[in-house]
RNA sequence: GGUGGGGUAGCGAAGUGGCUAAACGCGGUGGACUGUAAAUCCACUCUCUCCGAGUUCGGUGGUUCGAAUCCACUCCCCACCA
């Protein structure tokens, strides 16, 4: 399905754009960060959190969700949208992040993925053609295409037949796809740090003619340095009227570098886990909630973050939820931190329409108290 | 008063002669997390000048080359019986 990706504003000094598409739950903005629901739903929070944040796209997970309740029941249900009473923008990934995360449990050849389910045992076989399938009942706005997340480091050798097979892999899905009016379609470029590896696959996909292009296997424990690099040398390659998605990036630090290559997607399961686990992005830095040193702080999570959280509740009763291990802490650091990404999105849109965008990247740089060297950029 | 059981690091609790500064859990303090096998995981948690050394297992005194572990006395706690 034609997205319409329409290019609204051009950053002067960068390759940062603000666009917008339209799937049939909506317009979507973009720069845009989507969050993670994998077993349709972000985790702690409702669909009401998510429309006050602002959330206008949230992914699913084809591997998760066929697994378990099953596409077959989401597709009775009438579809994932229904399922989880979500009707705005719904994004799903492959199952390609599973044969990377999943590494120990699977079994990769050219027809497909055998995996070792990590509850039952059961012996499961994913390929290009049933995750188009799954991804058609479930009924996502845009699908991924089935690929193989290799891992980094990789050699060359290894990421060269790997690239080759998400590539044959790609066309497969293309020609499985049975809803090519109501669900768009993109393919991943994989490729590792390897600039010609990355070349040929953007070309190999352009020429498939995608209805948008992610880029795949990054932030999985490369340096920042290389992450760049590659976005630097793979975005260009990638149609400029075609919404760009960069999987798995949530970071500040690395969203706004990549908006400044050309990048219009992102998702990341940081903002939802690290706030399970205790931590939050502020616009000046990382807090971890439960340190001694916010015992007595009744000030906001983040001054200058107008989320439910923040102008709800202090530090100090976010310290105290965590140690005392109630649940609601998980959800109010979840709506902080997702809400803290949106905010970043809708604030690099702002700047790059007002032809501000390297002057808002350096002054988020500056806030957070950090460089571009540490790791939380 | 009698009989039995027990006193181990902040708490709970293993350990009954050397491999024990003492398992494990909790608590505490740091840290990690990036297309979710994650309300998870990791490190430290007696003291010090932290390589290494010094003091510990209710108390005191013994036995022994060596004791949290064996013996004697003693102080507390619990249960049952009077």
């Amino acid at each position: 399905m034609d997205l319409k990706f329409k290019i609204l504003k051009k950053d002067k000094d960068t390759l940062a754009r603000v666009g917008e598409f339209r799937t049939p739950h909506g317009v979507v903005e973009t720069p845009v960060f989507m969050a993670v629901g994998t077993q349709a739903t972000v985790k702690t929070l409702t669909k009401e959190d998510l429309e006050t944040i602002g959330s206008q796209v949230i992914l699913g997970n084809t591997y998760h969700l066929w697994n378990q309740p099953g596409n077959e029941i989401v597709k009775e249900a009438g579809g994932l949208h229904k399922f989880m009473n979500w009707d705005r923008t719904i994004l799903t990934d492959s199952g390609g992040f599973q044969v990377f995360s999943l590494a120990k449990l699977r079994d990769i050849k050219e027809e497909g993925v055998t995996f070792k389910h990590h509850k039952s045992g059961k012996k499961l076989f994913l390929s290009p053609e049933i995750a188009t399938k799954i991804q058609n009942d479930l009924g996502s706005d845009i699908m991924m295409a089935f690929d193989e997340c290799p891992p980094y480091p990789a050699t060359y050798e290894y990421m060269k037949n790997s690239v080759e097979r998400t590539i044959r892999w790609a066309k497969r899905c293309k020609d499985a796809h049975e809803n090519e009016d109501t669900q768009a379609l993109f393919g991943i470029v994989q490729g590792g740090e390897y600039l010609d590896l990355r070349k040929h696959c953007a070309e190999e996909l352009v020429k498939l003619d995608f209805d948008g292009y992610s880029i795949g296997g990054l932030s999985v424990g490369e340096p920042k340095e290389i992450q760049n690099e590659v976005l630097t040398h793979t975005t260009p390659l990638l149609p400029e009227d075609k919404p760009r998605y960069l999987m798995g990036v949530g970071s500040p630090g690395m969203i706004l570098d990549a908006v400044e290559r050309g990048v219009d997607m992102f998702d990341c399961v940081l903002p939802t886990r690290i706030a399970r686990h205790g931590s939050a992005m502020t616009t000046r830095g990382r807090v971890i909630i439960k340190n001694k040193e916010f015992e007595r702080d009744f000030s906001p999570l983040d001054e200058n973050c107008d989320c439910y959280t923040c102008k709800n509740y202090t530090r100090a009763y976010l310290r105290h939820l965590f140690k005392a291990d109630e649940i609601l802490g998980y959800k109010l650091l979840s709506i902080h931190n997702v809400s803290f990404l949106v905010n970043l999105t809708t604030n690099i849109r702002l700047a790059i329409k007002e032809d501000r965008f390297l002057e808002y990247k350096e002054k988020v740089y500056r806030d957070y108290g950090l460089n571009e060297k540490d790791k939380d950029f």
